[in-house]
DNA sequence: CGAATTTGACCCCA
DNA sequence: TGGGGTCAAATTCG
């Protein structure tokens, strides 16, 4: 639809139509993630890591989970809680900060998964024989999230950045309200996207013409987000969509991790690795 | 130069 | 036997 969108550009018709088209489909889309965490087994909503920015709870293929076909375990294995999440790192969050500090111990590329697992351990492992561990892996099918499964509890009294849980107000449906929001002047808005907007295609897995296969966002720092967004397209000849949309941010998506960008983190070394990703931006 | 990460080897078990 | 978790030497980082 992004191609087709980018040779009607002439037509305002057209392109309104595929406009909307595409709107529709991100909206199947966190539709279906919204089913997807609603559907599967009751994990348990209790978290142990309150200051994780969110709290989808998604299975990892782990015991207990009992959704993935892909399943196995040791024997003398510690036991993964059941409660897995996906949370997506939000630069302007803090990251995927939760509030311990971990030591990568181990990277494995996952059969099935186009991602590596990324495995660590508490700094203070020795020091304080705290044996918490955690995984990580980013998602296949929305590569701007992480899976993350932790195993065992901190023992040790370091918890690095005491950040507060972030308020639930943050990542709850965007009330009506804000889609009469007034948008910024385009004049503004288009010299703020000229000096923030980028889109990284260089490490594009095969034909870089295929129209991209996700897009980040990251949210604002008052943590709203408006219902105007103005995109860029790389190839586009710069010339401006201007997509206004209520829809588009749908309140389907409480989680607004769908609109996030890899930020600095913990795990921002292992995604600089795996930087395959069509990356897009946007201001708000 | 110590700490953290990377990465291939190793181990265990289904 | 092979996948996944861990180890640890080598390398990188600060």
């Amino acid at each position: 639809m992004a191609e087709l969108l980018k040779v009607s550009l002439h037509s305002p018709e057209a392109r309104d139509f595929y406009i909307q088209k595409i709107l529709s489909s991100y909206e199947n889309a966190l539709f279906a993630l919204q089913l997807g965490d609603s559907a599967g087994p009751p994990l348990t909503p209790a978290l142990p890591a309150p200051s994780l920015p969110e709290s989808s709870s998604i299975s990892f293929g782990r015991p207990g989970s009992g959704e993935n076909v892909i399943s196995k375990k040791r024997k003398g294995s510690p036991t993964w809680e059941d409660e897995v999440r996906t949370f997506n790192d939000n630069g302007l969050d803090g990251n995927n900060d939760d509030g311990y500090n971990w030591r990568k111990y181990g990277q494995k590329d996952i059969q099935g998964a186009k991602f590596p697992r990324s495995y660590y351990r508490c700094s203070y492992r020795n020091a304080q024989n705290c044996f918490a561990t955690k995984q990580v892996q980013r998602r296949d099918d929305d590569p701007t999230k992480f899976e993350i499964a932790y195993n065992g509890k901190h023992t040790c009294n370091h918890s690095a950045s005491p950040s507060p849980p972030p308020s639930p107000e943050k990542y709850e449906i965007m009330p009506t309200h804000h889609q009469k929001l007034s948008p910024p002047s385009p004049r503004e808005t288009l010299s703020n996207l000229r000096a923030n907007l980028s889109v990284n295609t260089s490490n594009l897995d095969g034909d870089s013409n295929t129209a991209p296969s996700s897009f980040s966002f990251p949210s604002t720092s008052s943590g709203l987000m408006e219902d105007y967004h103005q995109l860029q397209f790389p190839n586009f000849d710069n010339e401006l969509l201007q997509v206004y949309s209520p829809s588009f941010i749908s309140p389907v998506t409480s989680e607004s991790n769908i609109f996030s960008e890899w930020g600095s983190s913990q795990s921002l070394n292992f995604l600089a690795d795996v930087d395959t990703d069509f990356e897009f931006s946007s201001l708000f």
